[in-house]
DNA sequence: GTCGCGATTTGCT
DNA sequence: GCAAATCGCGACA
């Protein structure tokens, strides 16, 4: 049975509050194996960071919708999957955030495997697109709000569809408030004074340890 | 056309 | 703890 996937319009929130409401979702990669047949695996978000239009460390800041650049992406309509390669060797999953001609994403770091029977590393932004193979030609500007595609976000068990009028202003948190803590965020060299990193407490996935957030 | 750097990971000291 | 690996993008000439 497949999970229903978030609305498009969950997406189209504050960053800030769409990085927090996103841990515990669902993320679903659907493809085929080598041997013809059609695999399903699903992952828990379990750490999360916020990039707005108007932070240093945001791709898209300085930029406008006008920009024709790789980050004009970011300006693009809600719920639409930013992946971008880094370091010449790594890709980075991102989900577009706030209304299309705003720009906003959340950085996805961390997962926890629920069906994969083998080892994996998901924990890290490069490393869990990796164990996924998602890269920037199959995936950049792929929307993650519609089913049975080959990367989608679902709800969590026992969180209720909503109207697109409550997600817009504010969608609920599915993990409690004493779940999520916030820490700074990773790697970056501006901005590092936002607690924008969100991770969920105790969880094993989490890409490296609460509290030792910076490098 | 050329140059510098980065939302990382890994391995070595 | 630190530096190498490695390359596309964007700034500048």
């Amino acid at each position: 049975m497949l999970a229903a996937p978030l609305p498009q319009a969950f997406y189209a929130a504050n960053t800030v509050h769409v990085a927090r409401a996103l841990l515990g979702q669902l993320l679903v990669r659907q493809w085929v194996n080598p041997d013809g047949a059609p695999e399903t695996w699903r992952y828990r978000i379990v750490e999360t960071e916020a990039y707005t239009q108007d932070d240093p460390a945001c791709h898209a800041y300085g930029k406008t919708p006008a920009f024709n650049g790789l980050a004009a992406t970011l300006f693009k309509a809600p719920g639409l999957a930013y992946v971008y390669f880094t370091y010449g060797m790594h890709y980075c999953l991102n989900v577009i955030t706030e209304a299309e001609g705003s720009a906003g994403a959340v950085l996805i770091r961390a997962l926890e495997p629920l069906d994969a029977t083998f080892p994996q590393q998901t924990q890290g932004p490069a490393r869990l697109c990796k164990a996924l193979a998602i890269d920037k030609q199959g995936f950049n500007e792929h929307p993650l709000w519609e089913p049975h595609r080959a990367l989608y976000i679902a709800q969590a068990p026992g969180y209720n569809p909503l109207s697109e009028a409550v997600c817009a202003a504010r969608p609920p948190l599915l993990l409690p408030e004493d779940q999520i803590v916030a820490t700074p965020r990773i790697g970056i060299s501006k901005a590092q004074e936002a607690l924008w990193r969100f991770c969920e407490v105790d969880n094993r996935w989490v890409s490296r340890p609460v509290g030792k957030g910076m490098r």
